[in-house]
DNA sequence: AAGGTATACTAAGGATTTCTTAGTAAGCAA
DNA sequence: TTGCTTACTAAGAAATCCTTAGTATACCTT
């Protein structure tokens, strides 16, 4: 892996938001104790990547979408965040505002 | 893996709609034209997962963002791909519009 | 200062996954 | 049928991740 993913980036901002520590949320994942707190820093420091098993529990536990985790630029983060609250019609009216927008 | 990732139907989408077999795909990638099509078959059925790197290849080849082929829902893949085409100030205009949505 | 605790972090090898090789299968056209 | 295209697959080699067993640093408390 030449480029780095926006993983470890993502992770902390939304771990920390939630004020849980790696090895508080390795719990939470399921881990064993034993090993938690050392994926969950692997992870963070993005010296190794989660499946998307991990990647989708992580993304439960800190509500937020799966694809969250590979927004590489912040405004679209906050924005893949947001969409991911709304409901169908709010998502299609969200849709028709952006046709309006791209003029 | 227990719970299988949105990669293969969103990776299809994209290809088909860009009218290429697995194959060009594969060789745009820059892979070996001896295994192009094995692999870009295994992403495709969820054999196996690509990695960043080949991730964000595949988007920029297929004009998506990365965080598309993790979107779980149509609806939600079809406002991050749109969302991504937008300019800085355009996805500000976007976050204060769902602020309205909200209520 | 010394000892204890909390949090973050890391090397290394065993365990697991992906990539490469070498094909098969199905569909279609000449 | 034969040839060609596209999709697809098994299995071993190669690469990556998970587990174990720690270290480092900061902050309390005595």
């Amino acid at each position: 892996m030449s480029l780095i993913s926006p993983i470890p980036v993502r992770l902390k901002e939304a771990r920390t938001r939630k004020e849980l520590t790696q090895q508080q949320l390795g719990e939470l994942l399921g881990l064993e104790p034993n090993n938690a707190s050392a994926r969950m820093n692997q992870y963070e420091r993005g010296k190794h990547t989660p499946d998307f098993d991990t990647l989708k529990r992580l993304a439960d536990i800190l509500e937020v979408p799966v694809a969250y985790f590979y927004c590489e630029d912040k405004l679209e983060a906050a924005i893949v965040e947001a969409v991911h609250r709304l409901g169908p019609e709010q998502k299609l009216a969200l849709l028709a505002f952006i046709e309006t927008l791209k003029s």
